[in-house]
DNA sequence: TCTGTAGTTCGATAATATTCGAACAATGGA
DNA sequence: TCCATTGTTCGAATATTATCGAACTACAGA
């Protein structure tokens, strides 16, 4: 499997990080995300699908939300949160400070 | 003209607001408005259609981003900016914060 | 009352997203 | 090598959104 491709944070457009993260979907897996560290993409489908899930990984990474590195069989997911934070000061913790 | 309907800042949903972010043109209604303070909806038009504009300001209005009142034949939005920052302390400062 | 201005609403079309099954690829272990 | 696990990709169906012209409403002024 070909590596992701991860954009520069010099290509993170705002638009696009919060179309991201306008889907309950996509929030509440940068949520937990955020929580635990990192994950697997299955300790994050919350029983959905897996094409779905995959689907919105792909979004989360093309916004620059999401690094995602191959372990063996499993994908490690995290966040980029230096890098948002370098581009976007403020925005994720402000974002995800909020109380639902 | 009936009156529109603004949202409770408690009715505020934070993925919402996210989208209604999230489309250039929105963006940039809500960076102008937050720049003149207040200004009707063909100020903010970029030359585009009426029922365009229409249609965004309605999709601000609902998130309760923006607050329209009629004042004679025109209609003047601001920023619902303190009730936001009630809901959601904080989070729109980030985003308009922001250099694009 | 007539006219012009400001915006909304409606309806249709086009573009974009979401969802999910099925097929595929990659890895690790029996 | 065979098999199970993990996740991606493909394709199609569905749903949502954006865009814009046309018709309409409300208001102010001549």
């Amino acid at each position: 499997m070909r590596p992701f491709k991860h954009p520069a944070a010099s290509e993170f457009v705002l638009e696009r990080v919060l179309y991201a993260l306008s889907d309950p979907v996509r929030l509440e897996i940068v949520r937990r995300l955020a929580a635990l560290g990192e994950a697997s993409c299955s300790e994050l489908d919350g029983g959905r699908p897996k094409s779905s899930v995959s689907h919105h990984f792909r979004v989360l990474r093309d916004a620059g939300l999401v690094c995602t590195r191959s372990a063996g069989t499993t994908h490690i997911n995290s966040l980029r949160s230096e890098e948002m934070n370098a581009r976007f000061p403020g925005l994720l913790e402000a974002i995800l400070s909020q109380r639902e």
